[in-house]
DNA sequence: AGATTAATATACCGTTCGGTATACAAAAAG
DNA sequence: CTTTTTGTATACCGAACGGTATATTAATCT
């Protein structure tokens, strides 16, 4: 692994256990066995060391988002396809994924926040025109899309983060097609009834 | 207001807008047109001041949801108490309540983190015993409780966060007692399906 | 009235913060 | 074999950090 790399890496393990503000670029620096200037030569600002891991680490999962959400497939097989690649994207990395969305939690005027806040609009918009192309097809959701997307996602982390409580640190159980359906399920009986 | 509690609202304000390690002590202070001695004087130290604030905030809350969670009735009836106290808590202090879930959703090695655990962890606990108690009556939950009760704060929260994101700033719709029916009746057809 | 306590301010502590000027070594390009 | 570019380190910057020693004012108690 080379050095930009490797402080990427190291930098992600100390916003992950103890958030973007309390990690120092000293320490980042440290835990990587390197010095400030290289940090410096590489990303510009601490700000510019996030930005970066997010680019490299997130675009791809928006991307593979952006294509199921924008098939012309059923809003089922879509959602389903939705929540395969999240748990994908989760099961990849773990301590990403947790990262990620404790910065989506985190204040509005964070720069981390607004590191983080466009990619989540990005994903949250591609999952409302999914909704709005099947209000074409059924015209039945009142407005409603935008709330859909929300709560689709939302109910998807909800499921993440109850797997992340349930089974901490070791070995991770691969979640199932079957359970992946289930959640599924569960947010399209809340949404179309 | 006496400069006590001045001190804990104007903490509350910039603590939720900008995330607990990025606001200094001189800047709440001087919000309140105090200085750091008198911050010092009531709190001790910064952590001081967020316990104190989640004590003299947080505790009703939790007393409310601990008498809801062992009354004898119906789950249901039980599920639907707690969404309507979790919902006045949070028309009660919108701000508060989105400061708490950005907290609950930070690093475990935080010590702001560490402050919240206790209370969600209490919170979380009697939840679980009122699904136990149901367990006990209906016996077909395979050992599933933590699991509901993660569950059921997640889809509550997820709901809030949902009335957050629509309504920023401006007069809040107070939420109706058929909207909580609905979000219960929800995650209940998820759960005992 | 005098003593005591509670509440607030001035001015400072050492440490750490994000960030940089400068130098130097290694490698790539001419 | 120079020259340029890339990568890394030493040593430092001013500012802000959380926290405190001490003094002073205002209120309470005896």
């Amino acid at each position: 692994m080379n050095n930009k790399t490797l402080l990427m890496e190291c930098a992600k393990e100390l916003f992950y256990a103890k958030g973007y503000d309390a990690v120092g670029v000293q320490e980042i620096v440290e835990r990587a066995g390197l010095t400030k200037p290289t940090l410096y030569y590489y990303f510009g600002s601490k700000i510019g060391l996030l930005k970066t891991l997010l680019e490299t680490r997130f675009e791809r999962y928006l991307f593979q988002v952006k294509e199921a959400a924008e098939a012309e497939s059923d809003i089922r097989d879509t959602l389903y396809r939705l929540g395969e690649i999240s748990c994908a994207f989760y099961e990849e990395d773990r301590q990403f994924y947790m990262l990620m969305m404790a910065l989506l939690y985190s204040a509005r005027e964070n720069e981390a926040y607004q590191a983080v806040r466009p990619y989540f609009v990005e994903l949250y918009e591609s999952i409302v025109r999914a909704f709005e192309r099947e209000a074409g097809r059924l015209g039945n959701m009142r407005g409603r899309q935008r709330q859909f997307a929300i709560g689709f996602l939302g109910t998807i982390h909800q499921y993440l983060f109850l797997q992340w409580e349930t089974d901490p640190e070791e070995n991770p159980g691969k979640i199932s097609g079957e359970q992946i359906s289930s959640v599924v399920d569960q947010f399209m009986y809340g949404i179309f009834t």
